[in-house]
DNA sequence: TATAAATATTCAAATATTTATATATTTATG
DNA sequence: CATAAATATATAAATATTTGAATATTTATA
């Protein structure tokens, strides 16, 4: 039962993996949006948006709603905005990493160490 | 600000899009392991093992730590243990999602409705 | 029903990732 | 120092993803 677990699960770390899919799941936070207001927030072209969702949808990550000849999406499971916030974190604590980084890099050259 | 920490966070849930890779970082759940130790964990050739480390070393998800001429691998950020965490709830809500439609199908056909 | 607006799909070219194989590097030991 | 063991890197072929352009579908409305 290893096997095909893992590589769903990879499946859907794929489908995270891409800037503008995650700018959309960010804009979704707050909600369904429309395609339209997801098109302007990322100013990419229709059709690019479209494939993105797509790719998103096809991975039951979102969903649609049509209402009339607009398609609102929204996340499907909020669970997901907890695990951005998880990343999130992980990102900042690496920030850091990279801040002692040039600190200590700092104190060995003329510049003043940076600070947080 | 924005295209670039995205760009940023996609390369990282790029590191963890491959079941190889999702499959070593579960492996360091346990703490260190040698690149051997996958080996044997992953049942894929060393070269594989050692590229699918060299990826998520890149991204500074895990370390190395050389020890004579083996080297014990972990996780840098032990939050991304609490990712992959919140990651598994959200596939087991999906798979009760699957369930339930299953279950739905069931009832419709003459096959008794699966249980959880 | 013809048209326009919003969204989706198809397709092909460009690019990136994966995988296998071969080779290199590092360290311990005879 | 020669050799073996453990790991890493380079390379190329196979495969997958991304991107843009063109086309299709759906819905509302004149």
């Amino acid at each position: 039962m290893q096997q095909p677990v893992h590589r769903f699960k990879a499946e859907f770390f794929k489908a995270l993996g891409h800037p503008a899919r995650l700018v959309i799941l960010d804009q979704l936070r707050g909600g369904e949006r429309s395609v339209q207001e997801l098109q302007r927030a990322l100013d990419l072209d229709q059709s690019n948006v479209s494939q993105q969702l797509a790719i998103l949808r096809n991975k039951n990550i979102v969903d649609p709603r049509k209402e009339g000849t607009l398609v609102y999406y929204r996340v499907r499971d909020p669970m997901l905005f907890q695990l951005l916030d998880v990343a999130r974190e992980i990102f900042n604590n690496h920030l850091i990493d990279t801040q002692a980084m040039l600190a200590q890099l700092g104190e060995d050259a003329d510049e003043p160490a940076p600070r947080t």
